[in-house]
DNA sequence: CTGAAAGCGCTAACAT
DNA sequence: ATGTTAGCGCTTTCAG
């Protein structure tokens, strides 16, 4: 691979002065640019990112941490972010958690190793002693997304998920649903701990007993939540409605309805968070919770950006997105009154 | 951060020595190693990926380069490369071309600033010209995947597009299917060109006369595919199957259907290229030529390692799949006998 | 406006 | 077995 030292031969001038013209960091003579320029071409000369990055101190990386790129919600998040990124300058690298703490800290570790500027984080978990091990390891600015991390400095970006927990347990209680079912996800996780403490302040808010079997953790996981749904199914008395905390446990708690030859939303009605790309394909078409993925992620990455490029502290700003309702058709008000359970009316 | 020179001091031995221990390049004493280990663990040293990289003339970097990470197919290989790189002490970058090749072309240069160690490349087009193109911007070990390029000496991995495109034609011909249109992809990739040919080749041998009108080229984008859909249907002789040579191209067409008011498979029956996760919750379930995503991937990055360890020039060895016809229920017999257009039955 | 030279953090000869 | 040293390709003072 040609250097900048060939550019410098090929052109009769000197190293510092193909620099000056690649990056405009010092006035050139429009004839000197021209000349560097043209042997540049002929060349075929590219600079060198590590070469560039170890002398300069700025790797122009970012890293971006996420469950799994096979969700549609983090595929589209990634993809705001490369977009805004390559605009910006700066290359992006993707890595998946899992879920899983510990490969979140073997990634991270990664990524400093990379001495990446900065980083859009989707942490596995919400406590304060992860939050520690996160400052241990996390030496570059850096934006929280989705999920909150107690204990950091950091801008945290999510959606409001108490206001979402709060609008899908309204709609289905205002639908006559007494016995709600919440498929809810990984406790310990901001989006878990806040949309599930969201959904029991609006059940009690609406005197509605809670009911701690009707509430079951899946992890986020489409298989779990699948099998959550079979359980809450196979009840002597199974809810009529399921509230499924995620997108892909909301396609779970589906397959399982299907599975068990109910229909949705005759025999159950089912909500989730986080709507899909074409929700006229799947029947019924569910009535959701909406996520604005892409403004949330535009607006992530123009925060983190701008940290980069000021130079500034993190503000350890909270910025929520509204979620909004989507009614369709898999919520529809309880056809068959429950029978009552109050002593006083046998 | 800290700097390896930190830790020979702390160590009290040579920086050449904590390099040693570090990559296991040379022979160390026991006692050595505790002492060098112990200080990067102290000092929470981490060595500087970049300064390795430029050293070494080994970045250990893999770039991924496919059209949308959106797009389930390529979000899962995307998944799966990056786990066997991971496992291999490699990093990936990946990237999205959107289908443009000139937005390829810049990709590659991005990848060659950051010389990466090899690429797995899902390519925008497969002409000769194109190949020119790659041949240029491409020095590192490369392998296609999903589309073949001409001129290349690469290895390919790809579906049987050909066995693909037959497969499916069968079937809507066995269901006595007559006038089937296509939506096919964008003219000009191997995965566009072969499996359109391959259709063509057994409408033929089934003895079809070929309609140039139910052929629609909708460039693998989901919306193009919905508005060739419903041009399809406002026909006056609408085809009684539609053909979609990719999975978003199928939902497309879905959607026209839907928007139109028909049913399928009652009014047509629909096929497409490429499984989905979890096909019962769509309505009716689609009847596709399934695509081993997983299998491929992990054959592809298998073959870049393989050629990156080795050194060894690219054999240019093509690795076809075989898909698999996978029926399901949106593909049925042709319910209402179409009139004879023959002159001899007026 | 241009050029010479130092050095970012690391690896790999080569000496010892 | 361990230490010394010369760069990898680039940016960035600092002189001219």
């Amino acid at each position: 691979m040609a250097t900048i030292k060939d550019v410098a031969i090929k052109a009769g001038v000197a190293i510092s002065t193909v620099s000056a013209v690649i990056n405009r960091s010092a006035p050139v003579s429009e004839d000197v640019i021209a000349r560097v320029e043209a042997a540049i071409a002929t060349i075929g000369y590219l600079p060198h990112g590590a070469a560039k990055a170890l002398r300069s101190g700025n790797s122009r990386l970012i890293g971006v941490i996420l469950p799994d790129i096979t969700n549609p919600f983090f595929s589209m998040v990634a993809r705001v972010i490369e977009t805004v990124c390559m605009k910006a300058g700066y290359m992006t690298f993707v890595y998946n958690t899992d879920e899983d703490p510990e490969h979140e800290m073997r990634i991270l570790q990664m990524m400093r190793m990379q001495r990446v500027a900065g980083m859009i984080l989707i942490s596995t978990r919400s406590d304060a002693a992860h939050g520690r091990r996160l400052m241990a390891a996390i030496n570059v600015p850096t934006v929280l997304f989705g999920s909150n991390v107690e204990g950091t400095p950091y801008d945290v970006i999510t959606l409001d998920d108490r206001k979402a927990g709060a609008l899908a347990i309204d709609h289905l209680v205002e639908l006559g649903h007494r016995r709600i079912a919440i498929i809810a996800g990984r406790p310990g996780v901001s989006t878990h701990d806040e949309r599930l403490a969201a959904c029991i302040e609006a059940l009690q808010r609406h005197g509605i007993v809670l009911d701690e079997d009707l509430i079951i953790a899946a992890d986020f996981v489409q298989q779990l939540a699948f099998e959550a749904g079979q359980k809450l199914l196979a009840r002597a008395d199974p809810p009529t409605a399921i509230f499924a905390l995620s997108n892909l446990m909301l396609i779970g708690a589906m397959r399982a309805l299907l599975a068990a030859g109910k229909t949705c939303p005759r025999d159950l009605s089912l909500v989730g968070i986080g709507d899909f790309d074409w929700p006229e394909i799947m029947s019924p078409q569910m009535t959701v919770v909406a996520t604005p993925a892409v403004a949330m992620a535009e607006f992530a990455i123009g925060a983190l950006l701008d940290e980069i490029d000021s130079k500034r502290p993190p503000a350890g700003k909270r910025t929520l997105f509204a979620p909004e309702l989507i009614i369709r058709g898999s919520s529809a008000a309880v056809s068959i009154e429950e029978p009552l359970r109050d002593p006083l009316a046998i």
